[in-house]
DNA sequence: CTGATCTAGTTCTATATAGAACCATAAGAC
DNA sequence: GTCTTATGGTTCTATATAGAACTAGATCAG
């Protein structure tokens, strides 16, 4: 590597442009989740520069989340369990552990062109191939979420030939293991509204029942949008928390 | 200052231990919002630490949120706009700006005997001192949000007695200003119902319309809890936003 | 009076170094 | 074979230093 930070605006401090350089190597899978990153002499070697800036420049992707230090052991790829980290803001009222994963069961899936909203959500043209996914999420048999999914279908070239079996509860594990998509952060939207025919039926709620609806924009280490999904559940079983500062 | 480090555990790391000494200046009001702490050299003069030693506890409040630093100018305490930084997760659907902050008038303003829940939320015990707020939010006489506050008395003396037309808008300014109780952060937990008949009165919609209730906890900067607040708004009107990762 | 320049103070970057704390494994004691 | 000890690798702490980048105010030239 003779000139790995001519990638970076060279005005920027070296420990940046370093990091830069480093996240370019996670995000372009070259360093791969759970693996572990060079020491912080190693950086300091094969970049040429000080082990401070080396720990600098680590430690900016650490605070990102990007990657996870352990004393006496190394820097490791951090593997997000994001479908875990999303149900903790997403909860039932009666204080369960939250640690059940909702079974999935795939109402619809198939190939469409792009609406314009979902269009200019996932940055691609209006009318642009994507796939759109139908999901009803159950406890114990009873519906408690309807989510309704869109995906961009040059991101994830036949995602509707996958057998349903090996989709199963987890989208965000397909995206990673199938096309190197990993869901690292989102965006939510929050409203409510009261329940349409076509909600009340799927799940199982009066006609006019209270039901809250989540947008949700999942973005990758890179920030590029990965998936749109619309969600709602149930307002008198769900609660959604979160903290502000 | 002999033994300034005394309160803290003597294990932790020295930049800690500073760093905890600094935040119980904050909090104890001696660096007021606003002012600049000591430079990075009067800190390792007055603590006999190393330069980089007190940058580092510096480093570690201004990540925190608790200062705010200016290259060449120095490092200040910050007034965290709070009453902004919520508005900004809680908006109007047809993308206003945001910016405004809404009419406050209040409705009722009395001491009471604090019920169960509330006193377990204030960590005060049930029937002791309290004191209950009803307020209305409108914009141009428009009814928005309906707001049920409670605080605790004996952190708050007298609050009744404050004239209706200080209070304004804004509150926690009062809670800062009159009692030195500055909001750092507050965790939030949505739900939506369909509006009671008190809640369709005030704000102007049929019975049984939908309607977001978010629950507020307020908690200052030791993680105290100040305030207890659960609003209600419009669903049509108002969204909810925030980034999970 | 106006504008440029200097100066002192501040945070920020980058380097270097020594040792503590911790982890995993190899070598040795018994 | 099992336990203890040593060893090398790792991150983390703490120190020190030199200069860059930026701010605010004083000084000086015209």
């Amino acid at each position: 590597m003779q000139n790995w930070s001519s990638e970076s605006d060279q005005r920027l401090p070296l420990y940046q442009r370093l990091a830069d350089e480093m996240r370019r190597e996670v995000t372009a899978g070259r360093w791969r989740p759970g693996e572990r990153a060079p020491s912080e002499n190693e950086l300091a070697g094969t970049y040429w520069v000080a082990p401070g800036t080396a720990r600098r420049a680590l430690r900016e992707l650490v605070d990102e989340g990007l990657l996870e230090s352990i004393r006496g052991k190394g820097a490791f790829v951090r593997r997000p369990n994001f479908d875990r980290s999303l149900q903790r803001f997403f909860r039932f009222r009666p204080a369960n552990d939250g640690r059940v994963i909702p079974d999935g069961k795939i109402l619809r899936r198939e190939r469409e062109p792009a609406p314009s909203y979902i269009a200019s959500q996932l940055r691609i043209r209006e009318g642009e191939g994507a796939v759109s996914i139908s999901r009803l999420r159950l406890i114990d048999d009873e519906p408690v979420l309807h989510e309704e999914i869109w995906v961009a279908e040059k991101a994830m070239p036949d995602l509707v030939e996958i057998p349903a079996e090996e989709i199963g509860p987890l989208l965000y594990a397909i995206y990673e293991t199938k096309y190197g998509q990993l869901v690292t952060r989102a965006n939510e939207e929050l409203t409510a509204e009261s329940a349409s025919a076509e909600t009340a039926r799927h799940l199982k709620v009066p006609l006019g029942a209270t039901v809250i609806v989540i947008d949700r924009l999942a973005l990758g280490y890179d920030g590029q949008p990965i998936e749109w999904r619309r969600s709602r559940g149930r307002a008198d079983q769900y609660h959604y928390q979160t903290e502000v500062r």
